[in-house]
DNA sequence: ATGTTC
């Protein structure tokens, strides 16, 4: 991205001036000058077409991770008033329909795991399904998944997987309100009903890591977080269900969206307020329920894959944050308190201390937000912070620097994986093309993402995490 | 991200 094109506010915020006759709303983006400049010149141009859209309330946002995508860039943020004529967008909260991660913390620490670390990433290895398409031991019948999209997280813990003591730690202590399962068609339903409790592809990953440094003493303390403690962490989404929300609401959306005027078929939206919209917002909602109780029954699974190398392992729920959604908020603009539709796709919700939809017990500290890394390169725990001028939204990962097609030529997955192993990371996959499009170097340096996060105000860091055992899709 | 072509 071209820095010359930018108004630098304060050392960590940017603004993108409007150009003569240009008519749309302030755009901001977070992050340090070299962030900024390693970024496609595509996210400002998505960012400048979000800030066109009708009913946006303040400015459309972009996140220190952000990188091309779909529509809206991934790390961007984008609140819109339904009073105002404002919309929704598919493109907005992303294809993969409320992914996100859930943090386990553990009551192993490195010292004593370590003997039993390559057999726990085989163990994990056979009791995750991973990969496109792949299926796990559940299948749901129409009714069943109905419920589902319905309850969410608390459907799982009904059946058996994992407890109510995760719930309290869920985002929306894990069922959103709203779903409305008839929202969604048959063919996303009938790719669902294999595909619970399954972790998926891409950038998705189950991670094995250790605590290797505490940033803040207080924070870590409230989270249940020390120095060598063994954490696992589960990146995946909606699968099958959410993606194939996202493909049909594109079309229906589109058509909305040119009734708009609004030329862009990747910025398919409808207002908040109109059938399409109301539509898209129930069916979104059902697949946030259904990415909730996929996080949950993997939790479950991997405490039963956990108790066979470490039969005192107890895993307790940290933290469940989701990074695709939009959301009902009220946030203040100008000293005014306002309704709005929060969209942050590829960014993480960041309530500050005091936030009244915290758990009590992280809410002196502020909520926890995660950013993942890249296979290989370490992760960090933040906490809200106080002043979060960004819709209470932060980073939610390392966020990629090269395109999967470029990773795929430069690197072989097979080379990677011994490389890693040589530093004591045990991959296990079973797409080698998957693995090289992971390449640690095709993302963004996660250390330099966390800072300016933190450096923004947008969250304080935690914790750093490194991995030990990385199963991917 | 994805029955990898939205």
């Amino acid at each position: 991205m071209d820095l010359t094109q930018l108004r630098q506010l304060q050392p960590y915020l940017w603004s993108f001036p409007l150009r003569p006759g240009e008519k749309r709303a302030e755009v901001l983006l977070y992050g340090t000058a070299p962030l900024l400049a390693s970024m496609d010149d595509k996210v400002l141009e998505q960012i400048g077409n979000v800030a066109s859209l009708p009913g946006l309330a303040g400015a459309a946002m972009t996140m220190p991770d952000a990188h091309w995508g779909y529509g809206f860039p991934i790390g961007g943020v984008a609140a819109f008033d339904a009073e105002q004529g404002g919309v929704i967008s598919a493109g907005g909260v992303g294809f993969d329909i409320s992914c996100g991660i859930r943090c386990l913390r553990s009551n192993l620490d490195l010292h004593d795991a370590t003997p039993g670390l390559t057999a726990l990433a085989d163990i994990l290895f056979r009791a995750i399904p991973a990969g496109v398409g792949e299926e796990g031991d559940i299948k749901l019948n129409p009714a069943q998944l109905d419920q589902v999209l319905q309850d969410g997280a608390h459907w799982a813990v009904r059946q058996g997987y994992g407890n109510t003591a995760d719930l309290e730690y869920i985002e929306e202590r894990g069922r959103v309100a709203g779903a409305i399962p008839d929202n969604v068609s048959e063919l996303a339903k009938k790719r669902q009903r294999g595909e619970m409790g399954t972790l998926g592809s891409g950038n998705h990953y189950l991670e094995v890591q250790v605590v290797e440094r505490i940033h803040d003493e207080d924070a870590a303390s409230a989270f249940g977080l020390h120095e060598g403690q063994i954490i696992i962490s589960i990146h995946c989404g909606s699968r099958g269900l959410g993606h194939q929300i996202g493909t049909d609401y594109l079309i229906m959306l589109a058509k909305a969206a040119s009734r708009l005027g609004l030329p862009n078929r990747e910025l398919a939206c409808a207002p908040i307020k109109s059938p399409e919209g109301r539509q898209y917002i129930g069916a979104m909602n059902a697949a946030i329920n259904c990415a909730l109780a996929n996080r949950q029954i993997l939790t479950h699974l991997t405490r039963i894959a956990c108790a066979k190398a470490y039969p005192h392992a107890e895993l307790e729920t940290l933290f469940d944050v989701s990074h695709n959604t939009c959301k009902v908020e009220t946030h203040e603009i100008n000293g005014k308190d306002r309704l709005l539709h929060v969209h942050r796709k590829g960014a993480t919700r960041a309530f500050g201390p005091g936030h009244a939809m915290l758990p009590e017990r992280y809410r002196a500290v502020g909520q926890p937000v995660v950013i993942g890394g890249s296979m290989g390169t370490g992760s960090y725990i933040l906490a809200g912070a106080s002043g979060n001028q960004a819709f209470a939204s932060s980073s939610h990962g390392a966020g990629r620097a090269m395109s999967r097609n470029k990773a795929s030529a430069r690197w072989q997955g097979r080379e990677l994986i011994s490389k890693l192993a040589q530093q004591g990371i045990l991959i296990r996959s079973r797409s080698m093309r998957g693995v090289a499009e992971e390449a640690p170097s095709a993302y963004k340096d996660v250390d330099l993402v966390a800072e300016a996060t933190e450096q923004a105000g947008l969250a304080r860091r935690v914790a750093f995490l490194r991995p030990k055992v990385c199963i991917k899709g």
